[in-house]
DNA sequence: TTTATATTGTTAGTATTAGGACTACTATAG
DNA sequence: CTATAGTAGTCCTAATACTAACAATATAAA
């Protein structure tokens, strides 16, 4: 109804919001990146990131990966260079649409994954254990509502 | 109680509230970054946000804008620099601690500020005006919650 | 088929981003 | 007062991160 200016901007409802979504995450992304630099895996968090996504599976496009990872394709191409310098990953070309190309873990990048997944996970799963299960429910439905309205 | 194994470990009953805290967080991310982009303030997120933090203000130092931003302080100094550069910020020296500096709003960053402040809260305002007061309380009540685990 | 449109991935350029070493300065214990 | 520990900012390096431009391919419309 009133005009937002630059005085009462930080007034409104939503901003708080904002903060915690913020705080939330960035304090999980310091915990999450800590994890990893301590783990003595030589990964970063988008190359642990790209990783534990091709685990388990049999390889996927860069712009499958790019979505579940957020990662963006320009940024993809570089972490997955690293990967392949590394001997974790390699491309394999589609058959049937010269377009798209497969990143698949080698052998060696399946036993990092084996190895460090498991091991990560675990590291999380301490500090959210102290989350009962009825708030980490509703958290969920309410950030899936948060990521609707952007939409 | 089960051992955590590379097959099971995307099984843990948190890993669903990771993937959304993720995916609330990049949306968000992704319309906040857009919003500065069109806006044809010149502004990139990092920059915008030290804008936004210091209006309003008296000047802040270094330390005190990074734990309100989540900007580390080698990140930091290089945005301040380009802010300098644009002469939106100017550095003081603090007289009593000769460890601190204080940055503020120069003539020029006021008027960014408070063009930009106000057009920036609406534009994020369209969006959240969708969640209901209820739901947003409640969020907020668990985002603090999952930032707490991490202290 | 042929033109127009869309998709996939790489490249280029600029701006974060984190961590750690380093300097300068402050505070405290003895 | 002095040795030690702590704090604030800067500099450095490597790795993201984004957009835009591009090349190669695929698909749809005509």
């Amino acid at each position: 109804m009133t005009e937002i200016t630059a005085e009462n901007a930080g007034s409104q409802d939503f901003v708080p919001l904002v903060r915690e979504l913020l705080n939330a995450y960035h304090a999980f992304a310091s915990y999450d990146a800590n994890g990893l630099r301590l783990s003595g895996s030589d990964l970063t968090v988008a190359q642990a990131n790209v990783i534990f996504t091709l685990g388990n599976t049999d390889g996927m496009t860069c712009k499958d990966i790019g979505d579940w990872t957020h990662i963006t394709k320009g940024t993809l191409t570089g972490v997955i260079d690293r990967l392949e310098n590394k001997g974790l990953v390699e491309r394999w070309a589609v058959e049937g649409d010269g377009r798209k190309t497969i990143i698949a873990l080698t052998r060696q990048g399946e036993k990092v994954f084996k190895k460090e997944f498991p091991r990560h996970v675990s590291y999380l799963k301490e500090r959210f254990e102290q989350l009962g299960a009825r708030d980490r429910d509703q958290a969920v439905r309410l950030l899936q509502k948060i990521q609707q309205i952007f939409v």
